[in-house]
DNA sequence: TTGAGAGTAGACAGACCTGTCTGTTACTGT
DNA sequence: ACAGTAACAGACAGGTCTGTCTACTCTCAA
């Protein structure tokens, strides 16, 4: 349990996630299968199946370190400032960085629903992180001392949303600066 | 070639493109097979490849079926208005007929591009429906008068495309409202 | 009447999919 | 030393996928 390789994942588990992460992401949950997945993990098929039971699981964790990862992303931009009015702003750098991540290709949790029917387990973990990221603008909006805080919060959404989309779709590297400027519209409103 | 049933479509190649647009756009494309489309559009496999080529042929069929509704119905609504502010405000009204739609489930150029690697065909449709709107935003900022007109299209843009992700994942009714109203305080600025 | 064109039904090939199962190897704690 | 655990490789079943092909039917115009 001590010393170990830190360049590679240690367990067989990570190693898929890894994998999956990498491939999901960029040809899409149904595109890939799970052959290709343990062959990049290097793993063997039955551990697949010990570890997550099913593809679904493995789908689920996924998701669910992108939404991890994520939400790291954003709180690191956040908690750099005191002021609630530079942390909303600050939401929107954390857009800047991801955008500017190489494989950028766009918010899984926007893609993701988009190949499986509604109602699939996917839909939870979409549901989850939004519900964060809706509760963060809330909290803000009432740190700042807006009056119409649900209101507030849908539009920080609307902006950020459609900051992830220009950037995923017309590959808009300055996409996080126009949503940035909008934003400090809504909260100076 | 006179009268002809009118609640149905008469060629097979009709039938074939609208019975890929439901499934297709309720399942997404990569989870729905040929033979499932076939057999909706009650019509031979034959009849299929030689009217389209390959599954993707009716893929970018589906594609640009629904990129002429779209560009239609934001017409429609546009052109109702004389003044270029109303006309700007007016994109955000078929927002709202779009998400009262029944069957409404996102926009397709959104979702497609996630089920599949970069570079593949249905990448062309969005790129194209995607400059459409570009360039009827910048238009209505010209006829406004606005100074830095590809700066307010880019913030249309943003809120237009927030306003779909929002009322997809969010099943937020009020989605085209919200946007409404950042649209209006982004032309007023 | 005859022949072309469009459509139908459905078998088929070859590839790929998820998930299960068998048998083997290697490490680890008692 | 030995049992337990985790991992390995890979065959296999049963299903689905796209795309091709054969053979038949219908309509319509020359």
């Amino acid at each position: 349990m001590s010393q170990a390789t830190l360049d590679s994942p240690r367990t067989a588990r990570q190693r898929l996630v890894m994998a999956a992460d990498q491939l999901f992401y960029a040809e899409g949950i149904n595109s890939v299968g799970i052959d290709r997945v343990i062959e990049h993990a290097g793993v063997a098929k039955a551990t697949l199946y010990s570890a997550f039971g099913s593809k679904d699981g493995l789908i689920r964790a996924y998701l669910m370190r992108r939404h991890d990862l994520r939400t790291e992303r954003i709180m690191r931009h956040v908690n750099a400032h005191s002021d609630p009015r530079e942390k909303v702003l600050a939401v929107f750098d954390s857009l800047a960085e991801l955008f500017a991540t190489p494989g950028w290709r766009g918010c899984p949790f926007l893609a993701s629903p988009g190949e499986t029917r509604s109602g699939d387990p996917v839909d939870e973990i979409t549901t989850l992180t939004r519900a964060w990221t809706r509760a963060l603008f809330t909290e803000l909006a009432a740190a700042i001392g807006m009056a119409d805080q649900p209101a507030v919060a849908d539009a920080l959404m609307n902006v950020y949303d459609g900051a992830i989309v220009a950037s995923q779709l017309d590959h808009k590297a300055d996409a996080a600066q126009t949503a940035r400027r909008l934003a400090a519209m809504v909260i100076a409103a």
